[in-house]
DNA sequence: ACACTTTATGACACTATGAGACACAATCCT
DNA sequence: AGGATTGTGTCTCATAGTGTCATAAAGTGT
């Protein structure tokens, strides 16, 4: 009902997984599923439950595949997405992705509603408080 | 459910040929198939399983067969394109492929949900921060 | 405050994946 | 035919990803 919500420290095990917050993984399993995308932005993942993913994709479905600029919307969109799946309560952020979030041990989960997003400790601390 | 996405690096092998993602391979054998068609744009390479060509091809044929923009665009299409198959969980590009996109040894796989791209490492790291 | 339940961390063994290598088959080219 | 080039099958190894458990920490009810 009321979505992802809060602020969450996490810490990563040897693998890259982390569990999820008990909170969000209620929400998931509430209104969602199993299934994520994640997708990179420059500093920072937002999570997708699959869900609220095929909304975004939908906008994209009749483009041309021949048309450059159609090409290019898509691409931008696509090429920085992933799809994760919550196995044994943990979530493993592929290597790549963690690499161009900047993550190390310590992570932050951020709710944002129907999407969460994950930053590294540093990079958080660096923003929270500005603005 | 979700098609392709994500970047990939991948090598080819001495032969030209790279194993397909397992995210990919996932996909293909979920909703697609093992047959692919391929086909050049001028700095890189689409594929697409043959399902999805299928489709893109019956757009085609709405074309004018006597409108010149209409028969270049078509030609352009069918001139480059050529039948691939995945074996033993890898591909391998032809050589005449491999060429106009310039590819050696590095080369990156670009999702775009229901197509996926080849690039030359090269080419790829030039355009994949502009806009 | 206590026992009990749930949740998070860290560790470890195990499996799957992708790179590279090599032998072999098919095709092409005079 | 013979040799070069192009394509195919298969194997090994390092690394990335997965399942599971023990312990620690946090939360819940009485």
């Amino acid at each position: 009902m009321s979505g992802f919500l809060g602020t969450y420290n996490v810490s990563l095990d040897d693998k890259g997984r982390f569990n999820v917050p008990a909170k969000f993984r209620a929400v998931l399993e509430r209104e969602y599923g199993s299934h994520l995308v994640v997708t990179a932005m420059s500093h920072y993942l937002i999570v997708f439950p699959q869900p609220e993913w095929e909304i975004n994709r939908e906008r994209l479905k009749g483009l041309d595949p021949f048309d450059k600029d159609d090409r290019d919307k898509k691409r931008k969109i696509s090429s920085r997405a992933v799809e994760c799946e919550i196995k044994s309560g943990k979530i493993l952020i592929p290597g790549t992705h963690r690499d161009i979030a900047d993550l190390d041990k310590e992570v932050v989960l951020v709710g944002s509603f129907e999407s969460f997003e994950i930053w590294s400790r540093k990079k958080w601390d660096e923003i929270k408080d500005a603005e």
